[in-house]
DNA sequence: ACTAAACATTAAAATTCCCTTAAAATGCAC
DNA sequence: GTGCATTTTAAGGGAATTTTAATGTTTAGT
């Protein structure tokens, strides 16, 4: 776990450095908004954690910056600014948590972890798409209703994919030609009413509440019915 | 912007469902930790916000609950419970955030933003068209009326989106011809007068305050009576 | 108030869209 | 190449949508 203190009160660094370095973190700091930014954009972080009142760049320009340069990585607004407003600037300009000063050290902890326990999770948790009671398992390949198992086919897995990644949306068959049958333009086939068949009859035929919809003249959606 | 709270206080779901549709985000509610549990294992939505005291499952059992079961949207806990421990307990039993009440309706809104940031890849929009109490979801494709669903065909969706692009505007058969028709002179047909007719029953009828309007030898327009 | 034009309404006709089935083509392993 | 599974094409039928057409109502101008 790689994470970024930007902070002048040295006080304040030696506490959080020591406290993070004691769970096996590599601490990173820099005491001015400039030099946060040049590490933040040359290095990769788990998180940062930024004071507002800084020397050069304040943290509040830093977050936008940071964003505005396409680094997606959690931001910890830790300031002694703490009325609602502050905290709505903070967090409007791109930071992800904002905890106010005086805090206490275990607070931080808890919050860092909530903060970092997504971009750790997603490296070791199963690579699952869901709807309802329909599963996808990307990895090996699988999709099962309610628990049964159901055997798709290579084109039909890209289909189901597609859809549950959109679920909700209603989607044309332009799109569909487009996205997993990489035509750009309608050659008067119905592929699709044909694939769009085959998928329900292996999802929604043996089961009562039906996923996939059609939107006469519009397109397919997969979602709950109403 | 779909959002699930779970919360037994009417009060307080009263004031956050309010607060939230304003912001255009559909809202569930629950009243209950097993209600809550199962409307979140069914439905995908952006972000779920629960009390910890709750009837049946609490807060906390749920959160833990949901994540077991890989369920990965951000889930921010709202309780009386502010102790550092307690806030403690909350992170680390998989929220991503956590708010004492009292709180500021204001800041409740800028933590929901900075959670569901990330989730939206696409922030551009959530993609609603509206005039008035009457909107329209370009990707689901619905639409509704002081919350009423209504259902609409292809082609009178296209005319009243048209309608709402330019609302306040007078439009002109002969432009709608062109536009939604796609003929670019006429026909001597009625077309254009029937399916405004068609449109109007749908979202007109029911409804005291109509919205749209003929201005007779112009054309018809989309707007508020004044 | 009367008339012609513009628009609204309704029902039936025409068409499009989609589902379904089966057969043909393609790709792949042996 | 043969056989099998997958993908694509083709065709028929049914239902929902779209259009036409006929009739009723409102509006603007005289």
């Amino acid at each position: 776990m790689r994470i970024l203190v930007i902070e002048d009160e040295i006080k304040t660094v030696q506490l959080i450095k020591q406290g993070l370095e004691e769970q096996q973190c590599e601490v990173d700091v820099a005491y001015d908004g400039l030099m946060g930014f040049q590490l933040a954009s040359r290095n990769h972080y788990n998180l940062i954690i930024s004071d507002i009142i800084l020397p050069g760049i304040n943290g509040l320009e830093l977050c936008k910056k940071l964003r505005a340069n396409g680094i997606s990585f959690p931001i910890l607004l830790l300031t002694a600014l703490g009325t609602t407003d502050d905290k709505i600037i903070g967090l409007d300009s791109g930071a992800d948590d904002y905890l106010v000063k005086p805090f206490e050290f275990k607070e931080l902890m808890a919050r860092i972890r909530a903060l970092t326990r997504r971009s750790i999770g997603s490296i070791q948790t199963a690579n699952v798409l869901k709807i309802a009671d329909l599963e996808m398992d990307l990895d090996t390949k699988s999709v099962s209703r309610a628990g049964n198992e159901i055997i798709l086919t290579a084109k039909e897995f890209s289909l189901l994919e597609y859809f549950i990644r959109h679920q909700g949306r209603v989607i044309s068959k332009a799109e569909l030609a487009e996205k997993i049958w990489d035509v750009t333009f309608d050659t008067g086939t119905n592929v699709i009413e044909v694939y769009v068949n085959f998928v329900r009859k292996k999802i929604d035929k043996d089961f009562d509440t039906k996923l996939l919809h059609t939107q006469i003249g519009m397109g397919y959606v997969l979602k709950m019915p109403n």
